[in-house]
DNA sequence: ATTAGCACTCACTAGTAGAGAGTGCTAAAA
DNA sequence: TTTTAGCACTCTCTACTAGTGAGTGCTAAT
């Protein structure tokens, strides 16, 4: 069934009104604020059919209405316009990137904070990506007997490196050996392209240390996935927990019980559709229960066109979604070309 | 001026059951409680005594007595009792320490989130010190023209890296010349020994390469302090929130803030004596405004009998002192046998 | 020195009343 | 047929009022 234009600024004005007052909206209030040429009254039938819809609710009988899921998912999908940032917000922005920082995992988490500050929400962030980059420079080290030291570097500037346990023969020399190999057949892969296969290539340039070479590429895949999974950061409760829909404290301690474990937020954030460049996700429509109230806006962003990773913010359902929109879009460009800059420039 | 032993055992007794309730202790509560062989009378008495001389306080006129921060010094200083922990805490904690996990830090988090669980409070965790530890191998990697990565590998297991800006004109044999004499001249010193009488040593011996050394070495020290910096975590705010004296938000996000400050939780946990083993700070005589109302309990671990980092514990001044203290002092010496066997064995 | 007794204080709770915001319905107006 | 004015009704919120109970400090008796 198709909703009246009449009907649409309706419920614009009730979610326009609500993000900003966090009160329930009446029809006079409507009628007022939003000069829409017709009555309270008018209104008041209009919004009985919105209901009815399931587009907004009462919190009790007399009360006004209150935007749901479904509501905001009609706004965002539709009504809603996105707003230019203004120039003291860009200023602001720029002006937050012109502090230095060093390593490119750091440049994104000050983004995020950024992020947070912007826009009185929470962050979560998806740090550069392991598996999206490609393989620059392998190195083993000779650590001690038994013991190696593998250094990943890519092309993104990000550096890695993990202990591993090799047969006691091994002598510096042959890892060295090793190293030149894997130099030579692996450089410019990513992750994707180090698959099994590729293993049976390298296996058959290297009599005698088969066995080595096998360890050592299990450990590098396994690693990437294991330090991927390890950067996520979130930042910015202090900003979330402001809203008034934070007043209770159970509801505050479930969302930091979530924040504490790394692989649930990876997961949420995991739900957002990771091919879009801009996803959103509205309160009922999360997967876990602690985040059913609130709404999660992810955007990627890039190092040289391609995507490394995701930023995003996490706010009550109740949230001003074309702010934060605008603010995301900004942010994660003026990210990438900051990136970009760090990785030539420096 | 002295206490009286029967005002020990009444500030004792108040103080057990405020930690206990939370709730203020009236004179009655005591003498039924605890078998004084005294009325409430006397006892109320010996209290108005306590409260003169500034041991208690009472929130309003008709309330019971609360313990001050000077009560709890006193307590912690003199009163307190260390009890032993239960054979089914020591299971607990053996048990979460059978969980295997990778590298010394991890380990050194996973102690932490044993010690909010068995505590139910927050945990501030100082990682394993790059300054505390010798150096074990020193590594400097050619990445491309202009660009070099240290990699620093300590006696404590410890990896660092580091990216580092080198003059155009040096190749990837000068970077092994200056590797291995940096190795064979730093290898076991400890940073405070990596001063810059030994960079004029150093020196001596690489005619020609006198400022990429320096800059090496600067590099080197730099990080060395960057990194311990950063090697600060907290975890298990949900306990903590959980206490009665976080009801209202306004606290939680004042700590909250705190807590997404590295630098500052640094400096707290700073603040505390860093050569005891066994450091506690109540309320105020925190310097930072944001933890007055807490107490903070750290403790020192070790590697091959040297400390190299501190564990510790945030409640309100309201912890249980007793419980804490005891489950630090085990957590401790069995996080240094862990990072022990790991470092040995794995 | 200790204690019983007592008046007093003060937070907390429940109950009540009134105000205000907003609704749905009805009947009149457009 | 659609819109609107009017009105009774609902429900939350606030302020006020006792009443209760825990706990105190003081006084006088033990």
């Amino acid at each position: 069934m198709k909703l009246s234009e009449r009907k649409l600024k309706i419920l614009k004005a009730i979610i326009d009104n609500y993000v900003s007052t966090a009160e329930p909206v009446g029809s006079r209030t409507v009628a007022k604020k939003y000069n829409l040429g017709i009555s309270p009254a008018t209104i008041r039938n209009e919004m009985a059919d919105l209901e009815e819809m399931g587009y907004i609710k009462q919190p009790h009988t007399s009360a006004g209405r209150v935007p749901s899921d479904r509501g905001y998912r009609l706004y965002v999908d539709s009504l809603m316009e996105v707003e230019q940032l203004s120039k003291d917000e860009i200023d602001k922005i720029n002006r937050a990137f012109k502090k230095k920082v060093e390593g490119i995992e750091n440049v994104v988490l000050q983004t995020s904070k950024i992020l947070s500050d912007m826009t009185d929400y929470a962050s979560i962030v998806l740090g550069p990506q392991l598996t999206k980059s490609t393989l620059k420079r392998i190195q083993i080290l000779y650590i001690e007997q038994g013991k190696a030291l593998i250094v990943i570097i890519t092309n993104t500037g990000l550096v890695e490196n993990k202990l591993m346990d090799i047969p006691k023969t091994l002598t510096e020399s042959d890892l060295m050996k090793i190293t030149n190999l894997l130099n030579e057949e692996l450089l410019g892969l990513s992750l994707d392209e180090i698959n099994s296969s590729m293993i049976k290539k390298v296996r058959n340039r290297l009599f005698g240390y088969e066995d080595v070479l096998e360890l050592t590429m299990r450990v590098i895949i396994s690693s990437y996935r294991e330090f991927d999974d390890s950067k996520i950061y979130f930042g910015g409760t202090p900003n979330l927990f402001k809203q008034p829909e934070f007043m209770d404290m159970e509801k505050v301690r479930n969302l930091l019980c979530l924040f504490e474990e790394k692989n649930l937020l990876m997961e949420i954030m995991m739900d957002a559709l990771l091919d879009k460049d801009l996803a959103i996700t509205i309160g009922s429509e999360n997967k876990h229960e602690e985040v059913k109230s609130c709404s999660l806006i992810t955007a990627t962003y890039k190092l040289n066109g391609k995507i490394i990773g995701r930023i995003g913010v996490l706010g009550p359902t109740r949230m001003n979604y074309s702010k934060v929109i605008s603010v995301l879009n900004f942010l994660t460009k003026r990210l990438s070309r900051k990136l970009k800059s760090h990785l030539e420039g420096e």
